[in-house]
DNA sequence: CAGCATCCGAGAAGATACTG
DNA sequence: CAGTATCTTCTCGGATGCTG
């Protein structure tokens, strides 16, 4: 790998350590999936679009990617309250490293370790379509 | 081959979630930050170049690591225990993709989005040093 | 519609003690 | 040295009810 920098240990795993906290808990990658092409959400479209998330966790982690400056939120001040939210352009340039995150992982079987383990995240929240 | 993939909303999220479930945790990073570029490192290694890490969770993290086939552990079977861990070649093909990551993090300033925002992952344990 | 407030359970993580 | 076992704590996420 061509790395253009050193992976000098303790620093740069602060570093990762930092990167990650930005993306991690259950729900965000999957929200950001939603906005990514620049595309303008409503609350109730992510709602929608990511089934089984609640208000609560979806407001939350809305909220946690503003304040990361990944996500813009725009309150319309309407009556009928409307609120979209969008990528920053930052948050736009996170795409390409996703990606690189995916292909790793379809290299699984290519590269051998045949591992299923598909150890489920919570074992049993098989709760759905009433 | 360039994009050689769509963004399938839905399906590429689930297997976003799946593959960032393979590096979640407090410090799955971290370890393997350590054990990037083919080194080989011993329990107490790790646990050296990890400050904070207690054994529980230098062995459960290594555990999950090696089952879903990133780390490969080594038992040297002598009586003075001696084990090592090195990254497999799946685990080895990471690291690009973490710098991905690491860089997007970076280009935060670059791109405008200058938010401090650092809160620290644990609010209000900061129970260390004496 | 887009939240906020509150209560609750599960799992992650930490501290500590013990073992081959 | 490299763990295992147990207990406790903390945080995440879920469920539900209430607003402007």
């Amino acid at each position: 790998m061509p790395a253009r920098k050193q992976y000098t240990p303790v620093t740069a795993a602060i570093d990762v350590e930092a990167a990650f906290q930005l993306l991690e808990g259950r729900w965000k990658l999957l929200i950001l999936f939603h906005l990514f092409g620049g595309q303008v959400r409503r609350f109730s479209d992510l709602q929608r679009l990511i089934p089984g998330i609640t208000q609560k966790m979806l407001t939350q982690q809305l909220r946690r990617l503003e304040a990361d400056g990944i996500v813009k939120r725009t309150d319309h001040h309407e009556v009928p309250p409307r609120v979209d939210y969008r990528l920053t352009d930052w948050g736009q340039a996170l795409c390409p490293a996703l990606d690189a995150i995916l292909e790793w992982a379809e290299r699984r079987d290519e590269l051998g370790s045949a591992k299923p383990a598909h150890r489920a995240r919570s074992g049993g929240n098989g709760r759905e379509t009433s």
